[in-house]
DNA sequence: CGTTTCCGGGG
DNA sequence: GTGTACGGAAACG
C-alpha cells in the first residue's frame, strides 16, 4: 500500500479490535477492557508494557553505571535501557525500564547529583530536556493500539446520571435525588429517605451499586466534570462513603489535572475548586457533554447558549412534555410535588444521552486515531491534545528524534482578512466559501512546520483530507439514521477538527512542539491573497460584494439573475483558483442585513430568519427586545418599512401601558459573588442591589435570579413564577428606561438599513407625533457601499508561478 | 465618553 | 500537564 507508513501515523498499527478502556500503572501493568466482536462481551486483558521516557541526553543516567545498557542488548530486570533516535531533534534518547517509577527515580537522582540540589519531579527538568507521558499514553504510543477499532458508537455501553441537590455548594448542600439512565435507555430515580447524613450516604451507596450493576464503559452527563463528579466526590468524602465506581484497582475517584476549568488570576481563591478537578476511574470513561457542545459550537457558532435545556431544544432533542423547574426551586418543589422533580430529572438524563449521541461521535472517532484515552480526547484541545500525540507517535514509530518546544523568535502572528464592503439591506444574496481554506493552502503550497523533518504534519493533513472525503461519501451512501451513516459522519467531523486545527497548531507560539509562526503567517498571507482574488473576480462579474471573512464571501446579484446565474459566477471564479482550493456555492438568501463585520441577519427564500453575530443574539438580552428585533427584521428584510414602525410602536406602547409582563423585561442573571464579596467590592451591580432591596441578605454564589429596573431607577427582583400563577406580577418596571433601551440597543441594530430621515421617522416616539406627515409607505431599505474591491493597479491575484 | 470588569455551566 | 478566546454589557471614572 502506497501510504502504509502514513496510515500508521494516523491510525496506529495494532489491529486489536474493541478496546473500550485502558488503564495503565507506572509499574508497567496495563489493563485493557475490550468488547468482543460479535457477542459484545466484555473481557479484561492484563498486559505488561515497558514504561519509557524521552530525554535530551543521558547525563542524568550515567550514575547507573552497568545498570544502564543499550536497548539492542535486550531488557533485563532492574536495568535501564537506552536507544538513540536518528536525526536532529533535541529529544533523542528513548530510555526504558520494567518499572516507570524506578526509571523516573533514576533520572531524578542523577539530576539531583549533577545539579547539587534535590529534584522532585521530571517536569522540573523542563520540556526541552524530557518528555514523559501518562502511563496509558506510553502504552498506546508504544503498542500502536487505539480505542474502538471495529466498534460502533452504539456498541458502547453508556449510562448517564444526574444529581439533584439542595443547592450548588457541596460544603453545605446535599444530594437528595439521582436520575439514572441505563445502557438500554431505561430511566429511573434513586432518592434519599430523609434529610440526614445517613440518608444521603445511603443514597450514594445505592448509586455506586447501580453503576456497578449496569457496568457501563462510559458515564455521561452535561457538566459532569464541572458539577456532578466534584459534588459527588465532596459529599462522599464528607459522609465517609467510598465511591467504588471503577472496574479495577483501589476504589475511589482519582483526580487528573484539569484541562478546562478555573481561570487563574481571576475570581476568589478556592471559589472554583469544583471546576478545577477532573476525576477519572479505571475501566470507565467520564464524558461531559458540555465539552462536546463547546467543540460543536466553536465551528457552528449557532447555539443560543451551552446549557443542557437550551442546546437540547435547539437540536430538536426535547420532547414537548419536557418538565422544567428553575434550578433554585428543585428542592422546594420536591417537597410539594416529588413526581414533578422525578420527571424533570429523568428528562435531564434522557436529553444528556441524546446530546452525547448527537455530538459525541467526533470524540469517539478521534479516539480511534490518537493515542490517548477517550475521555481525554473528549475534552482535549485539538492542537496539543490530538495532533501532538499523533506526531509524537509518528516520530517514535520512525525512530526519529523529536524536537522539543522552542520559544518563538518574536515574529508576530498575522491574521485573516476581513472586509466589510457594504452595510444595510441587500436582496438576492449568495454565500460562497472555500472548504477548509487553511488546510488546503498548507497542502497546495506544502506549508508545514520547519522542524517537522518527516513531514508528518502535512502527511497527516493530506491523508485526513482524502479519507474525510471518502468518509463523507460513505455517509451519503448509507441509509439515513443507520449506524453506518452515523459512524462516517462522526469520522468526518473528527477529521475536520484535526485538519482545521493543524493551522492553529502552527501558530501557537511556543506552546506546541512544532510551532512555526513563519509557516502560520505564510498560510494567512496566502489566505488573504485567495480571498482578495475571489472578491475581485466576483466583482468583475457584476455582483455587489457585501462582506468577506477569512474563507467566505457574501454578495448580492442583480435583479433578474436566477440560481443558475449565481452558481455560474461562483464556478467561473472557482476555476481561477489553485487546484486544492475549492470555492463552493454555500447558499442563497432572499435578503441580508449587513450590520457590522461578522454581524448580520439573513432571510432565506423559505424558512426562518438566521441571525449571526453577537449583536443579534445575546444570551442575556431581555425577551421583549429579542422579540421586537425578530419581528422588525422580518419586516425589514421583506422591504416592509411600515411593518418595522408597527413593531416598534406596539412594543413601546405595550411597555408604557404595562401590558408586557415583567418577565419580558427582566434579565436572567447568575449571582457569582457571595453577599460578603459583593459588599466588600465598591462596584454596585443591579442584580445584587435587587437582592438587597428585596430584603434578601443571604444567597449562595451561583444562584440565578431575574432582575429588572423598577420605577425610580430601583433595582428589583422578580419572584420566580410558580406554574399557572400570573397574579403576582408587580408590573412596576421603569417603562421609560426600557423604551430607551428598545431604541438605543435594539432599534440601533437597524440603523444601517434606513436613510437617516427614515430611521428617525420609524423610531420616532409614538407619543410625540412628528411635524411631518408619515411618508413611510414609500420608504425603502438602503444599502451603503463602503469600499470598492481593488480592481486596478493591484497585483493580479495569485502570482503566476504558483499555478500549474 | 473611553476604560475596566465580568460573564459563559451545574442545583 | 498548561492554557481557554472572545465579544458584549454594565459599571466606573
Amino acid at each position: 500500500m502506497a501510504h502504509a507508513r502514513e496510515d500508521e501515523w494516523l491510525w496506529g498499527w495494532d489491529p486489536t479490535p474493541g478496546i473500550v478502556s485502558v488503564w495503565a500503572e507506572p509499574d508497567g501493568r496495563a489493563f485493557v477492557w475490550r468488547r468482543l466482536p460479535g457477542s459484545g462481551a466484555l473481557v479484561r486483558e492484563d498486559v505488561r508494557f515497558r514504561p519509557w521516557l524521552l530525554l535530551a541526553s543521558l547525563e542524568n543516567l550515567t550514575h547507573l553505571g552497568a545498570r544502564l545498557r543499550p536497548e539492542h542488548e535486550g531488557p533485563a530486570p532492574h536495568r535501564v535501557t537506552w536507544q538513540e533516535l536518528e536525526g536532529p531533534g533535541a529529544l533523542r534518547y528513548v530510555v526504558r525500564a520494567d518499572d516507570g517509577r524506578m526509571l523516573a527515580t533514576a533520572v531524578l537522582q542523577g539530576a539531583a547529583r549533577r545539579l547539587g540540589h534535590p529534584v522532585g519531579n521530571l517536569r522540573e527538568l523542563g520540556a526541552h530536556a524530557v518528555l514523559s507521558l501518562p502511563p496509558e499514553e506510553q502504552y498506546l504510543v508504544a503498542s500502536g493500539r487505539t480505542y474502538f477499532r471495529d466498534l460502533g458508537f452504539d456498541d458502547l455501553r453508556r449510562m448517564q446520571f444526574d444529581l439533584e441537590t439542595t443547592g450548588l455548594e457541596p460544603q453545605h448542600d446535599r444530594i437528595f435525588l439521582v436520575a439514572i439512565r441505563d445502557a438500554d435507555g431505561k430511566t429511573d430515580t434513586l432518592e434519599a429517605h430523609g434529610d440526614s447524613d445517613a440518608a444521603e450516604a445511603d443514597l450514594l451507596q445505592r448509586l455506586v451499586a447501580r453503576v456497578r450493576a449496569i457496568d457501563p464503559d462510559v458515564i455521561e452527563n452535561h457538566n459532569l466534570h464541572g458539577f456532578d463528579l466534584p459534588f459527588l466526590a465532596h459529599r462522599a468524602r464528607l459522609l465517609g462513603v467510598t465511591l467504588a465506581l471503577g472496574r479495577a484497582g483501589t476504589p475511589g475517584l482519582r483526580q487528573r489535572p484539569a484541562a478546562r476549568g478555573a481561570a487563574p488570576g481571576r475570581g476568589g481563591p478556592g471559589h472554583d475548586a469544583m471546576r478545577r478537578a477532573r476525576y477519572t476511574v479505571p475501566g470507565r470513561e467520564f464524558i461531559d457533554t458540555l465539552d462536546a457542545v463547546r467543540r460543536h459550537d466553536f465551528s457552528t457558532r449557532e447555539l443560543p447558549g451551552h446549557g443542557l435545556k437550551a442546546v437540547a431544544q435547539h437540536l430538536g432533542l426535547s420532547s414537548p412534555e419536557r418538565e422544567h423547574i428553575p434550578g433554585a426551586q428543585v428542592y422546594e418543589v420536591f417537597g410539594s410535588n416529588p413526581e414533578r422533580v422525578r420527571r424533570y430529572a429523568r428528562d435531564d438524563v434522557t436529553e444528556a444521552a441524546g446530546l452525547a449521541r448527537m455530538l459525541g461521535g467526533a470524540a469517539f472517532a478521534l479516539a480511534r486515531m490518537a493515542p490517548r484515552r477517550y475521555e481525554r480526547l473528549a475534552d482535549a484541545g485539538p492542537a496539543t491534545g490530538v495532533i501532538d500525540p499523533m506526531l509524537v507517535r509518528a516520530y517514535l514509530r520512525e525512530g526519529a528524534a523529536l524536537p522539543a518546544h522552542e520559544p518563538g523568535d518574536g515574529t508576530p502572528h498575522s491574521g485573516a482578512a476581513l472586509h466589510l464592503f457594504a452595510t444595510g439591506v441587500a436582496r438576492h444574496v449568495v454565500k460562497a466559501d472555500v472548504a477548509s481554506l487553511y488546510p488546503s493552502l498548507m497542502r497546495e503550497y506544502r506549508i508545514g512546520p520547519k522542524r517537522d523533518r518527516l513531514g508528518a504534519m502535512l502527511a497527516l493533513v493530506d491523508r485526513l483530507v482524502e479519507q474525510r472525503l471518502a468518509a463523507k461519501a460513505r455517509a451519503r451512501a448509507a441509509p439515513s439514521g443507520s449506524p453506518e451513516r452515523y459512524t462516517n459522519e462522526a469520522l468526518s467531523a473528527a477529521m475536520k477538527i484535526v485538519v482545521n486545527s493543524a493551522y492553529g497548531y502552527l501558530g501557537a507560539g511556543g506552546l506546541t512542539r512544532f510551532a512555526d509562526v513563519h509557516a502560520a503567517n505564510e498560510v494567512t498571507r496566502r489566505g488573504r491573497e485567495v480571498l482578495r482574488l475571489i472578491c475581485n473576480e466576483l466583482a468583475r462579474r457584476g455582483v455587489t460584494l457585501l462582506e468577506a471573512d477569512t474563507d467566505g464571501v457574501y454578495f448580492s446579484v442583480p435583479d433578474g439573475w436566477g440560481e443558475a446565474d449565481e452558481r455560474r459566477v461562483v464556478s467561473e471564479v472557482a476555476e481561477l483558483l489553485p487546484p486544492k482550493v475549492r470555492l463552493e456555492f454555500d447558499g442563497r438568501y432572499a435578503a441580508m442585513l449587513s450590520h457590522e463585520p461578522k454581524n448580520y441577519a439573513l432571510q432565506p427564500y423559505d424558512g426562518a430568519l438566521i441571525l449571526r453575530g453577537v449583536a443579534f443574539r445575546s444570551s442575556r438580552a431581555e425577551p421583549f427586545g429579542e422579540d421586537f428585533l425578530r419581528r422588525a427584521l422580518r419586516c425589514l428584510l421583506a422591504g416592509d418599512i411600515p411593518g418595522v414602525r408597527g413593531a416598534y410602536v406596539e412594543t413601546v406602547t405595550a411597555l408604557r401601558r404595562r401590558t408586557l409582563p415583567t418577565l419580558s423585561v427582566a434579565a436572567h442573571v447568575r449571582l457569582t459573588k457571595t453577599p460578603e464579596q459583593y459588599l466588600a467590592a465598591r462596584r454596585r451591580e443591579l442584580p445584587y442591589e435587587a437582592m438587597l432591596a428585596s430584603g434578601q441578605k443571604h444567597w449562595a454564589s451561583g444562584e440565578q435570579v431575574r432582575v429588572y429596573r423598577a420605577v425610580g431607577g430601583r433595582a428589583a427582583l422578580l419572584p420566580e413564577p410558580e406554574a399557572g400563577d400570573n397574579g403576582g406580577d408587580p408590573r412596576d418596571y421603569d417603562a421609560e428606561f426600557y423604551a430607551r433601551q428598545l431604541r438605543e440597543t435594539f432599534a440601533a441594530r437597524l440603523v444601517r438599513a434606513l436613510a437617516p430621515e427614515d430611521f428617525a421617522e420609524v423610531f420616532a416616539d409614538p407619543e410625540q407625533p412628528s411635524l411631518f406627515a408619515p411618508s413611510l409607505a414609500n420608504a425603502r431599505p438602503i444599502l451603503t457601499v463602503l469600499r470598492e474591491p481593488e480592481t486596478e493597479g493591484e497585483p493580479p491575484g495569485l502570482s503566476a508561478d504558483n499555478f500549474p
